[in-house]
DNA sequence: GAATCGTGGCA
DNA sequence: TTGCCAAGATT
């Protein structure tokens, strides 16, 4: 029989110790949940805060969104990363405004035919924003689990099927109880049962915790993928973007030339960049944001 | 399943 | 200083 977690008692912690972050409070619309959702992938709460509050403002329903041009899109981006994510939101807010009468589907399966919207974020966005009852399986969630339940010292590889199995089976059966629950899951990841060093003293469930029972062992499966950054192409797509976020209009490619020294590299970014539509060239050779080579969209 | 895709803070 | 890590999705 394997551990469970007591749904009330995580939950009744969540409401004393979970974060005041803007996109839970009451009156936050589901697209700001959306919105939040997406930028947060891969990427720390206090770097998306401020930008997820300009969005707000600017575009405070997908229709809006959809109304601004690529190159506005990416440029309010800012340095999130990952600025696919940017390009697909407003895909997926096009799509919001022309085929969902510009409300954020609250079905699963409708929100992962959207652009950018996978197992997860369908998931956080029934659950967060609709108070549906969904496993929310992120990376906080599959070490919580992998230790609470399985009482491994953290998660292996990721498997969706059945990591979200694993949580289903959690899950409070009335659904506003799910929805809190799965926020409240995420939360003891992000806040008490870290990946480095989980503050077990501050757990409000390790009294039945299997990796507490079993003496803290540590984590024993296949060592995890180190992602390098420096030298690869990540990072001259991004110093060939923040040329482009920086410019007012459209630079010559010697403008980008500078920010990487290896010729080769720096072109096959720059082409790959083109290909993702993250970049556009003017008829005239120069370079900008889709949408801002001066040679309006007709 | 594995590789790829940005960026910056922190131990 | 450097490696690890942060609410994943796509191919």
């Amino acid at each position: 029989m394997a551990v469970s977690i007591d749904a009330e008692t995580l939950i009744d912690w969540f409401d004393d110790c979970g974060r005041d972050l803007p996109w839970r409070h009451a009156e936050c619309t589901p697209w700001g949940v959306l919105v939040s959702e997406i930028m947060l992938q891969q990427t720390p709460v206090a770097r998306v805060e401020p930008v997820w509050h300009e969005w707000m403002a600017r575009w405070p329903a997908p229709s809006a969104l959809a109304a601004a041009s690529q190159g506005e899109v990416l440029r309010a981006w800012g340095k999130l990363g990952y600025p696919r994510r940017a390009l697909r939101l407003h895909e997926a807010a096009t799509a919001i405004a022309a085929e969902h009468g510009d409300v954020v589907p609250s079905d699963v399966d409708v929100l992962l035919a959207l652009p950018g919207i996978g197992a997860y974020t369908a998931r956080a966005v029934a659950a967060f924003a609709y108070g549906k009852r969904a496993p929310v399986v992120d990376t906080n969630v599959r070490r919580v689990v992998a230790r609470a339940v399985h009482g491994a010292g953290d998660a292996g590889p990721a498997s969706n099927t059945r990591d979200m199995a694993d949580v289903a089976a959690l899950l409070p059966v009335a659904e506003g109880r799910a929805a809190r629950f799965s926020a409240a899951l995420m939360e003891l990841g992000a806040l008490v049962c870290t990946a480095r060093s989980p503050r077990c003293a501050d757990c409000p469930v390790h009294e039945r915790c299997a990796w507490q029972r079993a003496g803290r062992p540590a984590y024993a499966g296949p060592a995890k993928a180190v992602q390098k950054f420096a030298g690869t192409d990540r990072q001259v797509r991004g110093l060939l973007l923040d040329v482009l976020r920086g410019s007012e209009g459209p630079v010559w490619k010697e403008s980008l030339d500078v920010v990487w020294p290896d010729a080769g590299q720096r072109d096959r970014c720059l082409d790959s960049l083109l290909v993702d539509g993250l970049v556009e060239q003017a008829p005239d050779g120069r370079f900008a944001l889709p949408g801002e080579t001066g040679q309006g969209v007709s």
